[in-house]
DNA sequence: ATTCAGGTGCGAG
DNA sequence: CTCGCACCTGAA
């Protein structure tokens, strides 16, 4: 339900004279978790809240029990939007309740619960996968800011929105470059290029079942496996994308590798497993909850320091220091 | 100064 | 199809 309640203002002067509305966000939905568990990019979370452009507009989040404050937003197409984004109407206790019931996901989600997987746009998505690639996260929002200062269009209060596929086409490759996106500059001016042109509708891959999908992602430049699926989960909603980067497939191989179950054993026959192993042992595992499970995964693995760098001369075999309850 | 960071595209075996 | 390697670039 989306209440606008024009009475409620801030004193803070910055956003005073704006409209407030609530979302309602049922338990365990946790919205900061949400936004900065790494799935989007540019959210300014700190405790209970989060800002950032959104509709052309400075939005603020604050979250409060199962309600979430909305300021910045004026009209109700907008709040529709910022809804649909945020994910609210997941059915978020049922999907950890049957995750639950996984041996390794038992330890992890008291630790994680409370994300919803959001429902980006996917031209944004996709062209903020594509920067991820072998980057890390404060270069990938630094080129993300400075693609919408210097492409995207004005939003109100003069903030600059992410740019659409035609300002981005049409940008000299000199001025990609400017925003220090290194060598992934010509794969976000050929994908901009496909999609301004119309070489690639959007909305196709939503339509699509997920492989189907998946496959005209994958045949862009820049979008591999690994990016094609947070694309997939992120943007499209299909739930059976189990992106593996790096921390994941650490996660799986070490939680997973050393199980015993006979399931376990068909995929984990050795000792560091491809990452298309390690997807399809997922998908048949979680199934349509598998982009949850990643992102469960994902951000307990993140959540805490990696183990001792014990790098001896030899690659020093991985001690694995896993607590008793875990088995 | 060296190394690392949420992969991808390519050539080779 | 799997494997190994180079790769823009800012920050530690």
């Amino acid at each position: 339900m989306v209440a606008a309640d024009p009475r409620r203002r801030r004193s803070d002067a910055a956003v005073a004279a704006r409209s407030v509305a609530v979302l309602r966000a049922p338990a365990p939905y946790d919205l900061v978790r949400t936004l900065s568990c790494g799935q989007a990019f540019g959210w300014q979370c700190e405790g209970m809240s989060a800002a950032r452009v959104f509709a052309g507009r400075r939005v603020s989040l604050r979250q409060c029990g199962e309600e979430i404050t909305v300021a910045g937003l004026d009209d109700e197409v907008a709040l529709l939007r910022l809804r649909h984004y945020l994910s609210v109407d997941d059915p978020l206790a049922e999907i950890e309740a049957t995750l639950l019931k996984d041996r390794v996901l038992r330890t992890v989600i008291p630790e994680t619960s409370g994300i919803a997987i959001l429902r980006q746009d996917p031209w944004e998505c996709l062209v903020s996968f594509i920067i991820s690639a072998f980057n890390n996260i404060p270069k990938i929002e630094l080129t993300l800011g400075k693609l919408a200062d210097r492409f995207g269009e004005t939003g109100q209060d003069g903030l600059r929105m992410f740019p659409t596929a035609e300002a981005l086409a049409a940008a000299s490759p000199r001025a990609l470059r400017a925003c220090v996106l290194g060598y992934r500059a010509p794969y976000v001016r050929a994908v901009a290029r496909l999609v301004a042109r119309g070489g690639l509708d959007l909305n196709e891959p939503g339509l699509a079942p997920y492989d189907e999908a998946r496959r005209m992602l994958l045949a862009l430049p820049g979008v591999g496996e690994k990016v094609a699926d947070c694309v997939l989960l992120f943007a499209y909603g299909k739930g059976e994308a189990f992106p593996v980067d790096v921390w994941v497939k650490r996660a799986v191989e070490r939680r997973y590798f050393d199980g015993r179950t006979a399931v376990e054993r068909r995929y984990f026959d050795g000792r560091t497993q491809s990452e298309r192993r390690i997807r399809e042992f997922a998908r048949e595992r979680f199934g349509r909850l598998a982009g949850y499970a990643q992102q469960h995964l994902f951000t307990y693995a993140r959540s805490r320091p990696r183990r001792s760098s014990g790098v001896t001369a030899a690659g020093a075999r991985q001690r694995t220091p896993r607590s008793p309850r875990s088995r």
